[in-house]
DNA sequence: CACCAGGCAAGTA
DNA sequence: TACTTGCATGGT
């Protein structure tokens, strides 16, 4: 991927592409694991998120054919290291069933599906918020949706290119406009973004100094 | 011991 | 509409 950059949006990710390479991230992993670990994540880290994912993989529960046996009383143990157990089995469950109702139990047409009708059945279902649903679109079914998460509205605000204000769906409408529609650079902007959250801004930095958008201007 | 980590829904005023 | 609260574990 290469391009001169024609806004800020774009010179940033060039930033942090040149400074920090490239992030590798859910695509190694089966599409059914990235939904699972989609709802598994939510508000924690992605080291209790993955003993979660673990337990499910032991127990040969991280496919379609086999959680779907199961109950969300069933699942809530198997997931107590990601947190909020119950609450997570039971979205967990609900999406099964729009696998179940919606796709006739066949995980590949969900994944199959057109982007903007899957998007409005995953908003709909009790546990997936635009973050979860946007992360599912992206990296399970590889379709060009932005994913913004606390990260991305924490970094780019206090660099000035967003407002504090501004709400996902603002937030997200600044990207796309900005930068290419395309599934892999959304994949590794969104990687990056996490990428230099962690690195350089920490809570109560309201510049990051030796950060790559160190300087950056809207 | 306090605080944080890749949210979301439900309740309150 | 705009806050606030509940949900819970594991690492630092």
């Amino acid at each position: 991927m290469s391009f001169a950059a024609k806004n800020p949006f774009e010179e940033a990710y060039l930033r942090l592409f040149d400074y920090f390479g490239e992030q590798h991230w859910w695509p190694a992993e089966t599409p059914f694991e990235v939904l699972v670990g989609a709802v598994l994540v939510q508000n924690t880290n992605w080291s209790n998120a993955g003993k979660a994912l673990d337990n499910l993989r032991e127990s040969g529960l991280l496919e379609y054919e086999t959680l779907s046996q199961l109950s969300a009383e069933e699942i809530a143990p198997l997931i107590r290291p990601s947190g909020y157990y119950n609450v997570k089995a039971k979205r967990l469950r609900n999406l099964l069933n729009l696998i179940e109702e919606e796709y006739a139990g066949d995980f590949a047409s969900f994944c199959a599906a057109e982007g903007e009708v899957l998007r409005e059945q995953l908003l709909a279902v009790k546990g997936i918020g635009a973050e979860t649903a946007d992360s599912i679109l992206l990296y399970a079914c590889a379709l060009p949706y932005f994913v913004v998460d606390a990260y991305t509205h924490r970094v780019f605000s206090r660099h000035n290119l967003l407002d504090e204000e501004s709400d996902y769906v603002a937030i997200q409408g600044r990207f796309v406009a900005a930068i290419e529609c395309d599934v892999d650079l959304y994949n590794e902007y969104h990687a990056l973004i996490v990428r230099v959250a962690k690195e350089f801004c920490r809570k109560g930095v309201p510049l990051c100094a030796g950060c790559p958008l160190e300087d950056l201007t809207g």
